[in-house]
DNA sequence: TTAATAGTGTCTCTCAGACAATATGCG
DNA sequence: CGCATATTGTCTGAGAGACACTATTAA
């Protein structure tokens, strides 16, 4: 370890950072988002229609390049940043309002014919706020319905974003059995409870229990805390006004097969 | 779109292929293994000391630099291809003999002092087979009690591998409540139900009850398949064997904070 | 014999599922 | 009124938690 020939770390950097590089053999990065909300009770994703080549003209997830500045360790932006600038660029959602997290980092051999990309998707749920697709660029933006998606009636996609939506969609309707703050985050604050649970039936794809729910959701401490106020136009008595607390996991969770009602129509009405 | 300056996507990609590139400005690409294993019963990560900069002497994930070949698309490696490779590479193990998944993608500014650099965290559960560490490269390889990492006992962890650490340990022990197939991939086939229990108590860090466990992995249909054989030397009365079914997922899950005693001692001596 | 353990049985209480009932608002 | 809906209440059955018990093996 006393090796005459020893070099000190940041002799080791200085090195390495003036070495010589291929100018082949390198990899770039990307962040796709897969942005659902629910618009109309439908259980809706963002597509961006590709104005450039490769896939001109498929439906791709919104995202880009992660821009790592000069390759410097401190240069450039991270991922988390990466997904807030193309959203902007490529919603004109300048301050996101909702729930994001990564899903996972695709790097297959192919995935994309301009070179080797590795691409780390990011699931972010919002409500439908009445501004939505269409950013900066001329590209074309539209919300499908999710179960649209992998069927003839569904967009033609590029790259291998089938395979990342059908991941983000397990992801949300996965989590939100037991994150109740994923749920909620489809709603402006404040909401009422069979608002809540009409996330869950877009999100499930199917009628959910309406007393089961009300007593479920109501009895998870620290979850909802009531607001004095109400809303009306519900189509039956005034619903109170609810916004998220604390407690924001769901024990025991919701179950997805369990809530779910078999066959059409709530048996409660 | 029948714009007379119209490239096909063949010619786009040709000029895309042999466009002029920076020798700076392009990230590089890493995975990192967090590796598991239950020895003498007790819950452990495999690091590797660092003989290189940056952080020469320190513990790190096994793992490393992905290869994306010439860049091409179709060159290089693969991220799971990677992982397996480093995983030879590093720790001597050639064929993985227990379960393997994606944890997530690390990309802050800073993390790497070299440069930017994207690391894909991988978690693998694997039996304590009595064939371990050392792999091909003279580093230094041990096991270390996850409960001594992060506190003074434990070893200095290089780059920001202290919070993947911590994320990896976290997605193992909450998944296991739902994914039993998580808990005997630490286990060797065909295994008894104490050992299960055992995996649940070193992952947890506590006491399960003895017989609720056993009654509630037996009520799962499907998930244990009794073979025809015992285990003698338990210090106390034959154990059966079992192996893997098909049912993988628990519903309900197993539950940590009920499962586990708040006391030293159960409750069932 | 003693101690530790594997496996089973039993009681209780919580809670999800099922469904009824009441009150409210809209056309 | 008739209907859909919000919210509360009630009954029941499944199952988790708690704990006792038996059988078996090692020391």
């Amino acid at each position: 370890m006393s090796d005459p020939d020893e070099i000190t770390e940041a002799e080791y950097l200085e090195q390495y950072r003036t070495r010589e590089r291929p100018t082949y053999g390198r990899a770039e990065h990307t962040v796709d988002i897969a942005l659902f909300t629910i618009r109309q009770g439908v259980f809706s994703l963002l597509l961006i229609r590709r104005g450039n080549h490769p896939y001109k003209g498929y439906w791709a997830l919104p995202g880009g390049f992660v821009d790592v500045g000069d390759g410097e360790s401190e240069s450039g932006e991270g991922l988390d940043q990466a997904v807030y600038r193309e959203l902007a660029e490529e919603t004109g959602i300048k301050i996101f309002p909702g729930h994001l997290e990564q899903l996972r980092t695709y790097g297959d051999l192919g995935r994309d014919p301009r070179g080797r990309v590795f691409s780390t998707a990011y699931v972010a749920l919002m409500p439908d706020i009445p501004s939505p697709a269409g950013g900066d660029d001329a590209a074309e933006a539209h919300f499908f319905p999710v179960a649209d998606l992998g069927t003839d009636e569904g967009p033609a996609l590029a790259f291998d974003h089938a395979a990342i939506i059908a991941d983000a969609v397990e992801r949300v309707r996965g989590k939100i059995e037991y994150e109740g703050r994923l749920a909620a985050s489809f709603l402006t604050s404040p909401f009422t409870v069979p608002e809540l649970r009409r996330v869950y039936e877009a999100v499930w794809g199917g009628p959910v229990h309406r007393s089961d729910f009300h007593r479920k959701v109501m009895s998870v401490k620290g979850f909802l805390v009531p607001t004095l106020t109400t809303k009306a136009d519900t189509g039956g008595p005034e619903a109170r006004l609810y916004r998220l607390g604390e407690g924001t996991t769901l024990h025991p969770p919701f179950q997805r097969h369990k809530m779910l009602l078999d066959k059409q129509g709530d048996r409660d009405s």
